[in-house]
DNA sequence: GTGGTCTAGACCACG
DNA sequence: GTGGTCTAGACCACC
């Protein structure tokens, strides 16, 4: 499938997004070479200097190491990604609730929007496969 | 409560999601008149036309009315207000749930977080309070 | 039927439309007294400084004449009621052609949209009685 | 053609006009790059604002997008341009015809003075020209 | 007093 | 260089 990228966030907060998902989901392994700069750009149909900056925000969280003339690696440390992933998680779900809150909803009104929305985001996810 | 604001977001949005969230919760009764624009500027300690700004993305909307020269309105159609709530509810599921997908997590445990986070949620409103 | 406004347009001007439409079309035939100030008022749910504004404009086109202790009367010449329909419906058709000319409509086809828009206009006037 | 504005409407509607009237003629071709914010500011000898929020509203209506950090691009769908183009005809026809109406003009009357006015129309442009 | 419009000018993130 | 946001401050029509 295609980068797309929406215009409400900077387009390389959405690179960086996509790469994390990558490595979360392990696409891209623990431990494995990343793809260079330069070919995430043509990926993404970005410029190179975009991609460099999604990349670093990555590496200051210690997701993506940078090994001097070979490349970056997806750190070996399955505790950071562990950790990136639930603190990611948790805010998501702060900011999730906090609006929910704030529109007036109900902890289980909430919860049943939670649990049908899922149906349809499995559903969109099969349309576009 | 005080009016204060993230730089993620652009002030204008932020007031006006703050308003649309005093319509929905009741606080700003429906067929009610609101605060007048310079009013709320200065509640937001912001400047009225940013005021003005987040008002017209309301009023775009249909949530709420200007009466020439007397002020603007909350809609008197019930209808507006509750489609509102539940285009605005579906919306943040969505991208939840997606966001939470792309992080690799499975509905279960997103359903936990929910949760437990939920918790949270209400535990920090009590200390506001 | 009630006095409806939008609020595209200053409620003074609208008044005053809905006055001239009236002398116009011989609601208020020439030489006749006009309503009162006060009721015009009341007829249209109105500020009666709004409808004062209103029947000066009428005044100064000399479509209106005041007669000292007794009221406001339509005035006795035909010329200038019909002038005055003559110059506004000029005006109307100019500004109506230049408008359609800017979005590349041609002669025929503005002339066709007038003929069955005609038609939607009369279909409408019924459905409002 | 030189940008001129009368008083009666808000400036940024007149801007905005402008440029609808451009896209529909196709001075600005669907699919291609508009002026930047400040080359119409020059353009039309106004604030920079003022053309920012003209194209707002052509935002919102779809007929052009913001490509972020290109420019703005008029759309690439037809249709909505088509769609546009007789919205706004009917719009501006019914009103039109709605006055008329009010001002006791027959349906005939209206179509001749559409006639002669349209003449009346061409020659100015040849005037300006 | 109400909202609406406009300007000038500044600052920012982005690519 | 692009658009976006925000401020300060002015002026206006309207009721």
């Amino acid at each position: 499938m295609a980068w797309e990228f929406s215009n409400e966030k900077p387009i390389y907060l959405q690179v960086s997004d996509q790469i994390v998902s990558g490595i979360l989901t392990g696409s891209y392994p623990k431990g494995e070479r990343l793809p260079s700069v330069r070919e995430f750009a043509v990926l993404a149909a970005v410029n190179p200097n975009t991609v460099s900056r999604a990349l670093s925000e990555l590496e200051s969280v210690g997701l993506i190491e940078t090994q001097r003339n070979t490349g970056k690696f997806v750190t070996q440390e399955g505790e950071i990604i562990e950790m990136a992933r639930k603190k990611r998680g948790a805010l998501l779900a702060a900011d999730f609730l906090k609006s929910m809150a704030a529109l007036g909803y109900t902890k289980k009104q909430t919860m049943d929007l939670v649990e049908t929305a899922w149906e349809e985001v499995q559903a969109d996810e099969r349309d576009d496969a």
